[in-house]
DNA sequence: GCTCTGAATTGAACATGTTCAAGTTAATCC
DNA sequence: GGATTAACTTGAACATGTTCAATTCAGAGC
């Protein structure tokens, strides 16, 4: 192991060579199809280089999908500052993951078997990935929080990490999307955006407070479980 | 490749003694810690034998998978030709899924990571493992059919398969479950079907109408397409 | 009993992620 | 400017899943 962030000048470069270096090789090849080595002889580093700044090869894809999150977070920013809908908002965010994820649809597939093992480090419910985790449901917070809908305090509480998982769902529905452009996850997301709103908007219906109440709290002791 | 099924009693005699193998190693150290060499080792035959009969390592953990789901269909019988209460044909249902994977609870993950990944021609969703999920659907759709619940015809239609999904996402959470004796999910697994049968109910709701057909429209179009 | 053929089996070779002891570099201290 | 030391780099070695050409085996046909 002994894994160190860098800790000179050089030390800075050579991990930033070799991040760049997978990050073009997931995407011209795929994970799977990226050694290690390839790695290496693009960054013009041996072997063993990369072992010292990143513990796997698994946690290089960490930093990948760092990356597209910090590309996805910048492409709403106009987007969650003018638009007050939550619709809107909604829609407007998982449109642009999709936009974002596009380049890297063809190595999706093997990245997403790669990280739903639970035994990965990568795995969005374990605890290496925690940080980017807790930025995307931050993030979905700030589309809920900046809208002008009226969310009952327990729903607007465990709303955020739903949407982080309806975000995961969707994601696995575009990776075996083939239509041109997506357009049917487009759709997907159009329709399945306006139903939670409304839903949400729903939950306040006298008949449906018994189930909101018991979904509510069933989530709520999963998630401190 | 090349892969065969046994054409000759010695064959026969190879390919059960691999599986068995193999079956007993995953269970006493786990997926990842059994090596090919180990159970060649302890099934007698050299290393490239087991290729002749599986086509990876994860095909091996598969193979046992559908052997479960023989068991799990099993283990159901009786409670689905005794009970009339729909909740209670689920809760059962999804109980014994539980069960009979117990004692594959380490290797489970490594499955699951196999039949996720989309371009694998495992996957659930992919046309090569057709006949499993039509049969795994087919055990859900007779749950519904033989309760005594009333079922508008629209939402039976999608029912089955929604409940098959269900069943994908409670082993999920499984998988993860470290409490006692699966504390942990049994009790999502009663709270969660029970809150399918009311919600299955409440969607006669004149308010409800709209969603549901928009719901169940999409579901359609999703999987026709 | 002999031959022939396809199934079954073997194990060396390969590809690749990972480790680690040894070597190199460069900044700091005197 | 020489010594010291921590950071950095190297590449051979290892473990393991997989492949495949060569070999052995067993039954069918005669």
């Amino acid at each position: 192991m002994a894994i160190a962030s860098p800790k000179t000048r050089r030390g800075e470069t050579s991990r930033a060579v070799i991040l760049q270096a997978a990050l073009d090789l997931f995407q011209e090849r795929g994970y799977e199809a990226t050694t290690m080595r390839a790695i290496a002889e693009r960054a013009g580093v041996s072997l063993g280089g990369s072992y010292h700044y990143f513990p796997s090869k698994e946690h290089l894809v960490l930093e990948f999908y760092r990356h597209t999150h910090e590309l996805h977070a910048a492409a709403i920013a106009p987007l969650l500052t003018r638009e007050r809908d939550l619709a809107a908002r909604l829609r407007g965010t998982l449109r642009a993951v999709i936009v974002t994820c596009e380049p890297f649809h063809a190595v999706a597939g093997s990245i997403f078997s790669t990280v739903a093992n639970p035994s990965s480090p990568l795995n969005p419910f374990g605890a290496a990935s925690r940080p980017l985790r807790d930025e995307v449901v931050a993030l979905y917070a700030e589309v809920v929080r900046g809208s002008d809908a009226r969310i009952p305090d327990d729903i607007a509480e465990m709303l955020p990490l739903t949407l982080w998982l309806y975000q995961m769902g969707i994601l696995y529905f575009w990776i075996f999307d083939r239509s041109p452009g997506r357009l049917r996850t487009l759709e997907v997301i159009d329709e399945t955006t306006d139903l939670i709103v409304k839903l949400v908007g729903l939950a306040n219906l006298p008949v449906l407070r018994g189930s909101r109440r018991r979904v509510l709290s069933l989530m709520k002791s999963i998630v401190e479980g």
